[in-house]
DNA sequence: AATGTTTACGCATAGCGTAAGCATG
DNA sequence: CATGCTTACGCTATGCGTAAACATT
C-alpha cells in the first residue's frame, strides 16, 4: 500500500467529486480517475458507486476512509515528530482565546515541574488542535469537548458553565439567567455538547470566522447569539455585548489530549500541570 | 511524506547496513543510499551516523524508526481492513498450539453472541499474531505477555503456572516440582516473564523453530529445557517428555488483544467470549 | 444540452541499475 | 587492501496533461 493513492482517494472521498478532488490535488481528473481504479484493483474492492454525475462511497470505501486518514495522519506525525527531535522542545495547540486565562497558570505549574524542557505555544484555527496533535505538529492540545479522540488520551483541565454572547440592546440582555429555548437557537429542549458544537461549527463556516473578536463583533451587530464559556466572557469584556448566565446549556469542558502512545515525561509534565495532578 | 522511503529507511535502520537493507528491499545499494539522503534533506535531520564502515541511528533516527513503525503498520491495515471490508468476516490470530484446549471454548462461546459474525482462525508463528492485527490482517489474537501492546487493547484470558519440559531421563524429571535456578539456564535469581520471553525468543531463532513439536523434539533429544504453561503440556503429552511443575517462575498470562480504535460490536463480543464477560 | 467521469495518447521525470570512486577499519 | 557507502551516468517505467469520447441529469 502506498500513500499517494491513498491520499488521492481520501480527497475524492471527501469531495465526492472527482474534477474538485483534482484541483485540491493539484492534478488533472484524469491520473486522478486511473488513480482510483488502481487503487480498486489493487485491493479487489469497489470502493466508489459512481455515475457520471453521482460519487457515493461504498462500504469498503466507507472503511478505508477512516483507516486512510488514520494512516496519513500516522505518516505525517512520522516527518514532523523526527523534524522536532533536533532539538527537542514542546509544542501546545491552543485555539486563540480558549483558555480563559488558563494557559498562564499552566505554563506556569510546567516550568516548576523537574522533567520540563522548552515550551512554545502554536496558535491554530477552531477544530485544528486535536489534528495537530495526530500529525506529530504539537506534543498536546488544549481542545474543548467534544471532538474525536481517535488516536488520543486526555485529561480533564475545567469544566464550566456556559454564558450567553447577546447584544445589550437585546430583550433578554439584562436577565440574570436565559434557558436555551429562549434564545431562539435550533435546539430542541435539552441541548446536548454534540448539537451546541455542531451550532458552533455552522456559524464559523457560514461566517468565515477566525477568531472570537469577530464573533463578539457580530453579536454586537445583532447578527448572531451564542454561547461560551463562562470564564471566555469575563476575559473579553465588550461594550456592546452581554454574558447572561445559562444554566441548562451543557457545561463546556476543556481537555489536555496527547498522543496515546507517547511516553514522553515531559509531555507527562505538561498534562500534570493542566490537569492538576488529578492522577 | 510518502511512504517508499520510510520503508526503505525502516530496512536500514533494522539492518544497521546498507547492502543488506538494499537485498531486503529487493533494489541496489545506490537508489536506496540515495533516497535515504533525500529523506534527510526533506527532514531536515540526520537520520544516520555513517562512516565506510559503520551505520548507526541519530536521535532523530531513533524517533523516526518508532514513529514509521506504526505509521507503515497503519498503512497496511487501512488496505486490509478495506479489502476485508469486501465481506466482513472476523479473523482471529492464533498461534498453533498455543490455546491449550481454550480456543475451542472461545469459539463457542463467541458463536453464542447475537453479535456474531462468521469467524476465521488465523495460524501463524511466534510473535506475529500482535503484529497481524496491527497491519490489519487479524481482528485480534490470542498472545502470551510479554508482547508490544503499541496501537493495542487487551484483555486477560488466562493465567497459569509453568512447567519445565525435560527430557525422560534428566535427573530433575521425576521430582514433584524444581525451582528456576536448577534449570541451568541463564537467568538470576527472580526471574522476570520479558527474560523468559527473551530466552524463548533465543531459543527459536537458534534452532529455526516453527512449532511446538519442534520444542518437543529437541527437549526429548536433551538438546534443550523449556517452560511452558502447564495447559499446554497437558494437552501434548509425549513418551520422551516430562513435564515438572516450576512453582517460581513467572505464570503464563494469555490475553487476548485488538486494535484500540475498534468500535466493531463483533470484535467486542468475541473479547467477551474471551474474557469471560469480566468488564 | 451540459456537466462530470473515463479512455486514448504522448511526454516528463522519479527512481532504478551498472560501473567506478573513495573512505575507513 | 578489502569492505561498504557514495557519486556518476544512462535508462526504464510510473504518473501527469491534453484532447476527445461517453453517460447521465
Amino acid at each position: 500500500m502506498e500513500s499517494r493513492p491513498l491520499r488521492y482517494f481520501v480527497a475524492v472521498a471527501e469531495e465526492l467529486n472527482f474534477t474538485r478532488a483534482a484541483e485540491r490535488l493539484g492534478i488533472s481528473a484524469p491520473p486522478l480517475s486511473r488513480a482510483i481504479r488502481a487503487l480498486e484493483a489493487e485491493l479487489g474492492a469497489v470502493l466508489f458507486e459512481r455515475t457520471t454525475h453521482s460519487v457515493a462511497l461504498t462500504p469498503a470505501g466507507t472503511v478505508l476512509l477512516e483507516q486512510a486518514r488514520i494512516a496519513l495522519d500516522a505518516l505525517d506525525a512520522a516527518g514532523h515528530r523526527a523534524r522536532r527531535a533536533v532539538e527537542p522542545k514542546l509544542v501546545l495547540a491552543v485555539k486563540a482565546d480558549s483558555g480563559g486565562g488558563l494557559l498562564e497558570g499552566i505554563l506556569a505549574g510546567y516550568a516548576a515541574d523537574p522533567a520540563a524542557v522548552p515550551i512554545g505555544v502554536r496558535l491554530c484555527g477552531w477544530g485544528e488542535q486535536a489534528s495537530l496533535v495526530r500529525r506529530g505538529e504539537a506534543d498536546a492540545a488544549l481542545v474543548h469537548e467534544p471532538f474525536d479522540h481517535t488516536g488520543l488520551d486526555a485529561e480533564t483541565v475545567a469544566v464550566e458553565p456556559c454564558v450567553a454572547a447577546l447584544p445589550v440592546g437585546h430583550p433578554l440582555a439584562a436577565r440574570e439567567a436565559v434557558a436555551v429555548a429562549e434564545l431562539g437557537l435550533p435546539f430542541s429542549a435539552p441541548v446536548s455538547a454534540a448539537e451546541l458544537h455542531r451550532f458552533q461549527v455552522g456559524i464559523v463556516e457560514r461566517h468565515g470566522i477566525r477568531d472570537l473578536s469577530q464573533i463578539l463583533a457580530l453579536v454586537e451587530l445583532g447578527e448572531l447569539v451564542t454561547l461560551l464559556p463562562v470564564s471566555v466572557g469575563e476575559r473579553y469584556p465588550r461594550p456592546g455585548v452581554a454574558y447572561v448566565p445559562v444554566p441548562d446549556a451543557p457545561p463546556a469542558v476543556l481537555r489536555i489530549v496527547w498522543p496515546r502512545e507517547s511516553r514522553s515525561r515531559a509531555v507527562a509534565a505538561l498534562v500534570r500541570a493542566a490537569a492538576g495532578r488529578r492522577d
